[in-house]
DNA sequence: CCTTGTGAAGCGATTCACAGCC
DNA sequence: GGCTGTGAATCGCTTCACAAGG
């Protein structure tokens, strides 16, 4: 997954190449730890959220607070796109979205089509937080020819083979699948085989793709097991309390 | 977040207490590392997929491969449940299915209740797949009154000062807030107010909760973002073996 | 044999703590 | 004086490689 990806990285004809006072640009573009990116995302939205409120200059410790971070692991992660804050001050708000935008690639527009206009496919089309700018949902499809030209939003369903014209015409770069679980290996072969190497998939299932594509899985029914075991091991710990653990034994 | 939790963990009155004839069942109920839990739905789910086609036993190979994952980190993963494997052999489909579902508490059903009756809400309340044993969506509320009674599938739209009874008659343990940023927060603090402690927040913001409410987020803009970050480097590499890597100088 | 279960090594991310700078 | 940027220390997860055992 991110680890294949990691491996592309290693062009090392820079560094021999140059004294070092590049380094900052090769760092903003190469090794950022994909912790980090994971997390600019959640800055940006913070320091969306704070223009919005009219501030203009923000510490690290706020900005780590409002992100529902650590300010040493938010120095850290901004320190891999470079030196955009003054010392003894903090970082401007308006410069600091600029450059996490910058690195996140938002400064295009990237074309999206959703796959699947079940319930959730649906709701996803009309999700407005969606196109938090940076992503323009440029087509719906699905692969039951029936739902073709229903009208979703302000745009029609499309039938799964308009995808390469869609790569080829329309630059799609990024697809959603939001199928049930049994089409979306042949909905991913499909985006695959047109030419799109960034996937989002909704679908409660592991897709096989080649190397060199990415997906990313938001899957809820994980989520809610992963509380379940949380909760679960909070209750289980009462009972153990109560009784004075003289043994770790439980009753199943 | 989950590291809060963690702290939890530390009664060490049980090592203290016994000589390790107990750790297995220990390490079962306690320290399982949360990468480790993050990772055993896709596995349960990967078994369940595997039990429908007839399989009734997998190696760790197998099962690894169908989850999206290496063999190693299968090994060591089920190795803090218990040892339910045998050695030449592999696993037993539904006994570890049975293990795996003990561990997660999934054995007992989780009253889930939906805040927020917008395109998502009502999209989560009817996703079926939602359901994947182990979760009963026992009520769908939202702020707005003027929705309440409306019937959302087979439940109707209830207010949000029926949390406390849900909370109290009907067990309520997990909230999921499908509501604009704007009002996620207020609805968290009514949710932790009634003694909700898990939630899963859709909105695209930071809660602020107590140190025991364990908070999960989905947001699939982050996860658009993270796509774009890689499709972006991408399409920037191609740009820079084109020139041949002279200077890292790189047009802004 | 073959595959599990697991110490030990390796590696990446987080945290610490302070030098550097405004 | 106060806050950033960062080497160094630490922590936890992953991977390796092999002993244990059917």
């Amino acid at each position: 997954m991110a680890s294949q990806v990691r491996t592309l990285t290693g062009y090392h004809h820079f560094k021999t190449g140059a004294e070092g006072h590049v380094s900052a640009d090769v760092a903003a573009r190469r090794g950022i730890p994909d912790a980090s990116v994971a997390r600019l995302p959640g800055y940006l939205q913070a320091l969306t959220s704070l223009a919005e409120r009219g501030i203009s200059s923000v510490s690290s410790e706020e900005l780590a607070a409002a992100a529902g971070v650590s300010s040493a692991k938010l120095r850290k992660d901004l320190s891999h796109l470079g030196s955009y804050g003054v010392r003894g001050v903090g970082y401007e708000v308006d410069r600091l979205a600029y450059e996490i935008s910058t690195a996140l690639g938002l400064t295009q527009d990237w074309p999206v089509a959703i796959v699947g206009m079940g319930n959730l496919g649906r709701a996803l089309a009309a999700y407005s937080g969606f196109a938090t700018r940076g992503f323009n949902v440029i087509a719906l499809l699905d692969r039951d020819d029936s739902l073709v030209g229903t009208p979703v939003g302000d745009l029609a369903v499309r039938r799964m083979g308009d995808l390469d014209a869609l790569v080829r015409d329309d630059r799609l770069a990024i697809g959603v699948i939001a199928t049930p679980a049994d089409s979306a290996q042949d909905v991913a072969d499909r985006l695959v085989g047109a030419g799109v190497r960034s996937i989002l998939n909704f679908a409660p299932c592991v897709l096989d793709v080649p190397s060199d594509v990415m997906v990313r899985k938001v899957d809820m029914s994980t989520e809610l097991q992963i509380l379940a075991f949380h909760e679960q091991r909070r209750t289980g710990e009462l009972d153990l309390t109560a009784q004075s653990g003289v043994e770790g034994v439980v009753a199943l």
